[in-house]
Formats: C-alpha cells, structure tokens, sequence
DNA sequence: CGCGGCTTTGATGTTCATCAAGTAAAGTGG
DNA sequence: CCACTTTACTTGATGAACATCAAAGCCGCG
C-alpha cells in the first residue's frame, strides 16, 4: 500500500463531518488542492521533536502515539491518538515547532494540510474558526484530564485506566489486540514495564480480564471500572 | 476595595497587548460595555467545577489556582494562573461548564467578559482569532507540558521546579513569599504535606535556600537548576 | 484561654522501581 | 531453514522512595 492508493477528496471524506463542515464548496477544494496523504508502517516516526511545523495534521486511520524522549533516553507517551483525532496539540498555533515527537503504533494514515491555509481559514471564516477551535479545545483538555486520572492514581488503577481506554475509546470491545507492547504501556502511565505485567497477571488471576500475549477481552468490566474508580 | 475600584477601560487597560492588540476601536468598546471586573479575596472561590461557563475570563492582577476536588475530598491543582493568563483553559470552547474550580491565592482581580462577544469576535475579525488563540494555546500547552515535567520528577525535582517556578515566572525575584501553604504546594505537585516541608528542610540544610515561614530566598540558583534537571 | 489549623520531626509501613535470571518470540544472516 | 542474536515477556527477591501515622510546638482568632 502507498500513498498514491489512499488518495481521496476532501469533499467525499467521511472525516468531512469533523470540523469542516462549515467549510463551502470552495474553500474545500482549496484544502483539497493542498493536502497530502501519506501512509505510514507500524513503527514508523511521523515527525520529531523540534522538526518544523508546517502543516495541520489528523489521523485518518490507524493509531498513533505523541511521545517524548526524556534525558534518560526513556520514553514517555503523552497520548494515543485515535483516527478522527487531530495530532499534534496545539503547538500549531504557540510553537514554530514541535515539541513532541509522534510515531505510527499501528499502520496509519495522516493527512497534511499547509497549516498556512489553516490559518487563512480562521481568519476568512469564522464559523469555521469556532468549528475548528471547539475540537482541539476538546482534544487538548482531554489530554490534562487524563494526565491527572492517571497521576492521582496508583498501579491497578492505572492498569485498568488504559484497559478500558482502548475497550470504550478505540475498539469499543471488550476483546482486542493490545496495539503497544508491555513497556510502551509503562511509559504511557509512569511506571516500570515489570508491574505493568505484573499488575496485568493479578487481573487475570482475579478474573478481570483474559490475556494472550497481545490479546486481552475484558471478563468483568463493572469490577474493572471498581479498580479504576478506586485508584 | 469593592468591584468600582476596579473598574477601566480597556482601551487604556495595560493588558491590551494581550491578544487584543488588532481590535479595532468599536470592537474595543463593544468589550468594554460588556465587560465586568471583581475582586476576590485571598481565598475566594471564583468559580466551582460544574458551574455553567459565561464568561471569557482573565486575571488582571494577583494569582490564582484552577483545582479538581477528588472523590476523597484531596484537592488537587491543575495550575497556578498569573496576571496575564486567561483562566479555565480550553473549557470554554470544548465545555458548557466548568471542568474545575479556581480560587483566589492572593487578593486578586479578574475581567469578565460575557463569552458570546468573544466568540462573535473570533468570527468576524480573523486577525483577532488568530492572536487569541495562540494565546490560549500557549497556556494550556504549557499547562501539560508542567504536568510531565512534575511527575517524571521526583520528590526534590520537584520542589525545586516550584520553588523555581515561583522565583523566575511568577514573582521575578530569588526571594518571594510563598503564597501557598505546604499543604497546596503539596496538592500542586502530588506529593504528602510532610514531605514538602521535609524537602523544604533538607534544601535550607544543604544551603540552597532561606525559609521563614512564608518567606523564602534562593540562595544558590545553580544548584537548584541543577536538582531540578536531575530530577 | 483554648481551639483548630498549619508546621515540623521521627518512626513505621506500603508501594513501587530496580535488579537478576530465565523463558518465549521475533528478526537476521548464512 | 537453522543457528544466532536481539527484543519482548515473565517471576521473584531486594531495597529505595514515599505516604501515613503519631506527637508536639506554633500561631492566629474568637
């Protein structure tokens, strides 16, 4: 698959609803015109820390993970980004460039858009401004929100935090594939990539989910909320 | 000193510069009809979370903290606000109430500017969007960008990031008075009460700063940075 | 004066990271 | 396709970091 397959028009795209839709058929076309896609493989860096910031950019499939790289060489996620999600936080508009680095968790598909056209967009179109603001604007809080439901909770309930992260928010079902790796998931919640397995067998073990290498279904979600609410 | 005290123009108003720098006269004045100024005390609440959101709301002077009430009743701070900041982060776009609650920390003045101006103002006049919202961006990217910063860290990291915090973005001097107690610097940086006066304590040992009581002096800058980067 | 809140210090216990060591899985080159 | 290396996963043992508990001094305030 490349990019020449995915290829599609702005006018036609299901993600259209997202905050375009106040746009007319013009200034479509102008987004249209300008726009890339481009396919990238599980693993593979979208942009880096510190790379210049010159287009808008969402997911249009697939899955992501904003991420810094701390002194230590540790990494640490700040958020997974689903398809739908705009990437990149608003650094577009306070920062010439990136501050955080983002890679494809899982086959995607981002498409660019000249963040210059963005901005003619807000200042020639102010339903499309506010359209457009009132997304980020969610997209930003949700990220501090979930920073401080996981900090001001300890292991278990920070374990069962991204269970049902990706049950309800990304497969909504209680069975799928685990798209990070053990240590991925460390990083995402601050803690060390031995409890979080560790913490993953004890549920298994207390028959809250079951687990398969990267295969988990949720048994018992009402005690697994239990978990979260608890801390 | 009652609200009448207070009242300006913003037109002469020093914080025009803002993100309100391309408004023209008549949008100017169109603010300043609508606009309200109170003055809380040191202590105030200024509003609760789940309060409906009215209001574009900005600190003209003073400090305040946006804090969440956890379900056992722990305060938490999500970030201290100072003159110059808008307050109540993006919630105003992506909400229709108030996500968390903000108080006053120091006696402190707020301008309240009825949301329905701004929003209509962010669709006519495109310049005004624009500097707007890298304004609001910049504070709640740095907004997360702290809450990383305070819990890769661990305790020691941690106080000195507030003490430096205080010292260098808030009151522009090595020696300030502390305007929180142990307790809420405890709840800003998650960390128990005990702990923080022990640091405190540890730090005045080891000669990098000067405690009495609220009043406090960074007497060696350098190495505090430098407690603050190790972490 | 006495009560409650803030501050401080020491002692104790819990939570968690780190270390160590071993198994399984997944690339890699001949 | 198989030996080889590397990376991911897993479990137990240990110790460090930190919260919690307890007790006492301090200060402002009715």
């Amino acid at each position: 698959m490349d990019s020449s397959n995915t290829i599609s028009n702005c006018k036609t795209c299901i993600y259209k609803s997202w905050a375009f839709k106040n746009l007319s058929e013009e200034e479509l076309k102008l987004i249209n015109c300008k726009k890339t896609e481009k396919f990238y493989r599980k693993g593979d860096i979208i942009c880096s820390e510190g790379d210049e910031i010159k287009s808008f950019m969402y997911l249009q499939n697939g899955l992501v993970k904003l991420f810094k790289t701390e002194i230590s060489k540790r990494e640490h996620i700040i958020s997974i980004a689903k398809p739908k999600d705009f990437i990149g936080l608003l650094s577009i508009f306070s920062n010439t460039n990136h501050v955080y680095s983002i890679s494809a968790i899982e086959d995607s598909v981002v498409c660019f858009v000249d963040l210059k056209i963005i901005k003619n967009l807000i200042k020639s179109n102010g339903i499309f401004a506010l359209d457009f603001f009132e997304r980020i604007s969610s997209v930003s809080d949700s990220v501090i929100k979930t920073r401080i439901d996981i900090n001001t909770r300890q292991l278990r309930g920070r374990i069962a935090y991204i269970l049902l992260l990706f049950s309800k928010h990304i497969y909504d079902s209680e069975k799928f594939n685990l798209p990070i790796s053990r240590k991925e998931i460390a990083e995402l919640i601050d803690m060390s990539t031995e409890n979080v397995i560790r913490v993953l067998s004890e549920f298994r073990k207390d028959k809250l989910i079951q687990i398969e290498g990267k295969s988990i279904e949720i048994i018992d979600i009402k005690r697994l909320e239990k978990v979260y609410d608890l801390g």
